[in-house]
Formats: C-alpha cells, structure tokens, sequence
DNA sequence: GTCTATATGACGATAGAC
DNA sequence: GTCTATCGTCATATAGAC
C-alpha cells in the first residue's frame, strides 16, 4: 500500500501499475493478488483511505472554529492544503473514474466528507435546498482552489500554498456572506 | 485526431492510446508518426485546440453582457457547460500532465482563456493584485463546480448541468459582491 | 501519406509449488 | 503469504517499401 501510494504520487491514479507497485515493494507481481482481488480493488482501498484522512484533518480544522462561516472557511483552506500535502490520496479520491456503484463503501466515504459542511451550513441557511448549495457551492470553490494550485496555474505550488489557501478562505468568506444563499 | 478525440472522451486522457485512435480512424498503427513526433505530441496538439475552443465559448457568452459582473458570471456558467458538453476537450487540458515548458504554446493558450477575466475584473478592482485574485477565485470556482458535476456529485451529470450552471453563476456574483475583493 | 513487418517491452492475471 | 513461470494481450516506435 505504501509503495502504490507513492507511485500514484509519482505517476497520477492514472499512470498506476500493479506490476510497479510490486516491484518497488520488493514482491513479486503475483504477491498483491493474495490481498486484493484485482488492481481496482487495490486503488478503491486506497481511495477509501484517501477520504478517511480527508475526513480526519477537515473536521480537526474546523474543531478550531466557533463561528459557521469561520468553519467553512477553514475547511476550503484545509482542502487545499490537503491536496497538496497529501497530493496522492487526493488525486486518488477524484482523478480514478472508480465506480462508485462497484465500490459503494467509496461513495459513502466521499459523501461523509461533504457532510462535514452540513452542520455550519445548516446553521446559516434554514431552507435545507439552500443550505446543500451552499455546501456544494464552498466544496467546489475549495476543489478549484486546490486543482488550479496543483496544475500550476498560481505559481510553483510549494511557493502558492500560503496565498492559495488564504485565498481559499476568503472565497468562502464571500461565497457565504455575498449576496442570497440560495 | 477527431478519432483521438472520440478516444479521449471515452477513456480518458490517460487511458488514450495511439494504436487504438489508429484502429479506429482506419489506417495503421504507423500512420501517425508521419503527422507527430509521438505520442505526447498528439496530446499537445489536441489540448491546444481545446483552449482554443474554450477561448471562442467563453468569450461568446461574455460578449453577451455588458457589466462586468455579469460577464464574469457569464464566463462561469459557459465553464461549466464547455466541460459537459466538450468533456473530452476540458479533460485534455486539465488531466494530461503535459509538460507546458515542453509545450510552450499550450501555456499560452491556458492563460489567454484566463486573460479573458482580465477587462472586466480590472473595471470592478482598481488594485491589479486584487483584480488577479479576482480571475484566479472565479476561474477556481468555475472548475470546482465543472468537476463536482462531472464526478456526479451533484448527480446525473446531464439533469445537473443546468442548476450546475446558475449555481456556478451565482457563485461568481457573490464573489464579486461578497466582502472585500482582495 | 500510407502500408506491412518487426523489435522491444510492459502489463494483468493465473497456475502451481513451497 | 510468497515465490517462479507463464499466457495472452497490448502498447510505442522504427525500418523500409510502395
């Protein structure tokens, strides 16, 4: 595991290949088929482990916050921070084209994710309709933030992090405060 | 290359590969390295003529509204429906992982669609800094929303894209409109 | 511009032994 | 749980003829 996450670091969920995998892991190519049924099995394992974490560090950054709209806010900055500390299990979670009717443990663990926002998005929007748009409305907002960060579209990425998640923050800022919810 | 394209829409642009666009445009697997150096090539050449393609959009559905805020909003919802109604030409230019210093006209196309946020982000922020920070946020939230519908977050991707679209819109007014621009 | 033929090498997956 | 060996398949790329 350790060794195909690194090389999903290296060549995107994409580029992945078991036999690759293997080697790097000092197995041989058969080895793996003992754990996991087929190479998709392996990478929804990874993916699921991708959101576990995910879930992890969002809910620990918005534990710091009181206020909904800081609450949100500290997520769009953990996701991009995320996605650039944890490139690869990122990439794994979006970048697969898993099924995630084959894998529904996957869809599930994806969805806890964005319920994190489900609490402070609820708090400042009482139509419930209202209040899932505002919740897809930050996660996306964050995504872009996080993807246009990892493409380079800011910059050298190690250097963007800071101003990016800043950035981040203030856009959700505004996503919530501007305008209707709706 | 409208075989490749048929490809990468199916597969990906990871999963494309050139014996099978071959196959399918009926001549051999040898056919194409007399028209591209290899593999990458092609790549290149089909993602430049997808920045193209969103440059023409976008600026079509901006032309169509007068105050920049609208046109900003407008260039948000047009990002959206490029990306479902083109997927495999938005995917090309996202997730190839072409090098853009091999394929310096690549990154020029990417940020001549990005410039098309520059007129109307400078009329609404004095401070260039800002006015950047401004094209970066809409063009962000743009993607996030044009990558949560494709990744069906939102649903089916065809019965999403239209809510999809004036959520994207919305999203960008409020940016515009909620708090300070910086 | 296109073909056939070929060199070379990977990969996914399985069989069977230890 | 791991190995070696292997099958079948597919890919990229080149050489040389038409």
């Amino acid at each position: 595991m350790r060794a195909a996450l690194e090389l999903v670091a290296e060549r995107g969920a994409q580029g992945f290949t078991l036999a690759e995998a293997s080697r790097r892991a000092g197995v041989s190519v058969a080895a793996p088929y003992k754990h996991f049924a087929d190479k998709e099995a392996l990478l929804a394992e990874l993916a699921r482990t991708g959101y576990e974490r995910q879930y992890e560090r969002f809910s620990a950054a918005m534990a710091g916050e009181r206020d909904p709209v800081e609450q949100l806010a500290a997520f769009a900055a953990a996701y991009v921070q995320f996605s650039a500390d944890s490139r690869a299990l990122f990439d794994i979670t979006f970048a697969t084209g898993l099924d995630k009717q084959l894998y529904p443990e996957l869809g599930r663990a994806g969805d806890r994710v964005l319920e994190l926002l489900r609490e402070p998005a609820a708090r400042l929007v009482r139509d419930p309709a209202g209040a899932l748009d505002l919740i897809h409305a930050v996660g996306a907002t964050a995504h872009g933030f996080a993807a246009f960060l990892a493409e380079g579209i800011f910059g050298d990425p190690a250097g963007a992090l800071e101003p990016t998640k800043r950035r981040a923050r203030d856009a959700a800022r505004r996503l919530v405060t501007g305008g209707r919810s709706g």
